[in-house]
DNA sequence: GTCCGACTTGGAATCGGTTCCAATTAGGCC
DNA sequence: GGCCTAATTGGAACCGATTCCAAGTCGGAC
């Protein structure tokens, strides 16, 4: 039972007194074989422990039958949501993930690289990441299939959702509630590319809220919007930083979940109770983001990594994928973060001092209300009001 | 330039004159080749846009340099963080890395069976998968070289932790705060293996959240122990009705952050302050523990991933892997959601009309202590007072 | 018994590298 | 210049499948 050397399809078909045509046509469940024969191969497979190398297999078949999947900050919630979702698609089309996680320019390069330079994975697909020129230009001429998810890049298929329309549609909804002094906690533009890795949807989220403000006439104050490292310790002390203002905001729109979720500590630790005092909205609708009842902008994040990874199985089918630029919906989540606008109540005594123990204490904390979690109202963003915003052009 | 055909080697070799031999070496940095020979195929290799065929490379040498890695729920913070650790060394060591992410026995068969049939793999890396002896069995016959993490299984070498002892260190700590009524908020054991994934941590954790109550002379008391589905959501609610007992607990353990963070939205939720009226402990320390100023258990997640990884290389490298049982400590991070029981205050009223507006609420919600979690203290497990558990032992 | 089409089969050629050995060339020293 | 060792180099053999075509079989019809 020592083989020293593993089993190949030459030995099957000689122990079975066949050829190695018929192996493969057993191995591969090919159609023309007695089935006396197949059963014979089997059972001499089985015998010789007879594992068949994928590598052979992929050389003489051309196609390693592998994608790559190049991410981000990998353990971000919206990142592995997106993931998982692109794993699952491909993993019903059978083939296997190269998952590579990059946190720097160099680890980016180098992945791309390699993923070029080699002919190992049959596609990629690029999340999160933008890419230069030179890039794209690397993988047109390897001729790999690339598709990319929540990344601008023209002339690569790309699933994408609205960032400006999304900062628009937070904006809007606190807006709509009535307030009107409006804060934002987004991430820093990267000092210097070469060091950091560059993302352009809070700035775009930034955007949206910029237009949102001037539509409805209010005045952008730079006091009220703060840019810092993508951490909700960061997103925590500049809400801080925003709460002590002299007149601090009435909410807060904060670029993700997890920079919102920092909010709602801020909020907390300094005693502003939510939605009363403060209202926040966020953005993805990550998992947590249900748990502290935060109102959100949910962008279908698992679905996101599914298009992607479907759209390259696409390609890899050899058939052309339509549109070349595909735009996902966004949608308002009402959860209990925030509220209509009231007028401050001067004395906080007055808050405090409401009699009657154990009676719940509305959003106390920000980790309140989960029944209205579970009875969120959900808004579809296009029938709010929304036009599609003009970036949603091209076909291509 | 539009050459149908991908150039091979033989290519390189015809237009610059040399042999397939020599444009070999140039390609791997073989020692033995001239400058002018070198510069000479480099640059044919550049004018035919020459890429190697990592396939017919691995094929030749006998193996893909490719790795695979196995783990369930991959979306969950602790299983994310082992991946990504796990992913970092694989990186330095030139592999690539296929993940597979598994929900069901049925994935979890299917992708196990798939890495073990056919040689795409040079080993496998499964991370908090319990494995039943015909799967060992299959990786042993198959002589895929295997390594475990957060699993127990004799025979393999295996990255653990003593989830019993972090029971009862978890335990220990509310008890020497004084708590005497402690409750558990933990994972169901599944019903039905062949529908469910099953895990172990929980239970074992619960062992010794039992072993501690016995140690201190504590009766155990079914009514404070819960176990369901592994979410905070679920924890919430069963946190709930703990706390809505005639006698509820001063403290509750969770078996994993995620759910202590269920636990603490139930407590903000019903009014009850933490750590003032509830003392929370959670398990792992995953990045939102700090946030929420959540004491815990810390397991070191990153590095467990991070040393199957290492593990798997040096078998790789054909040398043997000491120990076979691997380790790693646990250490209590108190941080501001555990604290020394109190005689429960007994009208409500009298807490909450604390005058002085704006007076920090000390633990007023689930989010406060964020200045605690950065003064954070860290005890080592083994300084305080735990032995080694008996369970670590064997050393094969 | 013959013939013909439909199944089955065997096995050489191929995929694109790596490896190893024999052959060639270069360089150093007397 | 001659000789010897070391550095280069060419290319056949090999890795382990898939593929394709020629060749062999089988059955039924005439």
């Amino acid at each position: 039972m020592a083989t020293s050397r593993r089993a190949t399809i030459a030995d099957v078909a000689a122990q079975a007194g066949v050829g190695v045509g018929t192996v493969s046509r057993v191995l591969n469940g090919g159609p023309n074989v007695r089935e006396a024969t197949r059963r014979k191969v089997l059972e001499v497979m089985g015998r010789l422990g007879y594992r068949p190398s994928h590598l052979a297999a992929a050389l003489s078949r051309g196609s390693p039958h592998t994608v790559a999947i190049v991410v981000p900050y990998l353990t971000r919630p919206s990142v592995v949501t997106r993931l998982a979702g692109a794993l699952t698609v491909f993993d019903e089309h059978g083939y296997d993930t190269i998952v590579c996680n990059v946190e720097t320019p160099q680890q980016r390069d180098r992945h791309l690289q390699a993923l070029v330079a080699t002919h190992r994975a049959d596609g990629v697909v690029v999340v999160s990441l933008p890419l230069a020129k030179r890039h794209l230009v690397c993988f047109e001429e390897a001729r790999v299939p690339l598709v990319m998810v929540d990344v601008e890049a023209s002339g690569v298929p790309r699933t994408v959702i609205d960032d400006v329309l999304g900062g628009r549609m937070a904006t809007e909804h606190l807006l709509s509630l009535g307030h009107r002094r409006i804060g934002f906690v987004g991430d820093a533009v990267a000092r210097r590319a070469e060091s950091e890795l560059t993302f352009f949807s809070s700035r775009r989220r930034l955007d949206g809220y910029r237009r949102a403000l001037r539509a409805a006439g209010v005045t952008y104050d730079a006091a009220l919007v703060k840019c810092g490292a993508h951490s909700a310790a960061v997103a925590a002390e500049q809400a801080a930083q925003m709460l002590a203002l002299r007149t601090p905001p009435s909410a807060i729109f904060a670029a993700s979940d997890t920079q919102a979720i920092g909010v709602l500590t801020a909020a907390a630790r300094s005693g502003h109770s939510v939605p009363d005092q403060l209202s926040v909205i966020g953005f993805d609708d990550i998992r947590a983001a249900a748990l502290h009842g935060l109102s959100t902008v949910r962008q279908p994040l698992e679905r996101s990594g599914a298009e992607g990874a479907g759209r390259l199985c696409i390609m890899l089918a050899g058939q052309p994928v339509r549109p070349m630029r595909q735009e996902l919906p966004l949608e308002i989540v009402r959860r209990s973060s925030s509220a209509r606008w009231r007028q401050p109540i001067v004395t906080s005594a007055a808050r405090a001092c409401r009699p009657g123990g154990r009676t719940r204490q509305p959003g106390s904390g920000g980790l309140a209300g989960m029944s209205a979690a579970i009875t969120q109202q959900v808004l579809g963003g296009r029938a709010d009001g929304y036009r599609p915003s003009d970036s949603a052009l091209e076909a291509r």
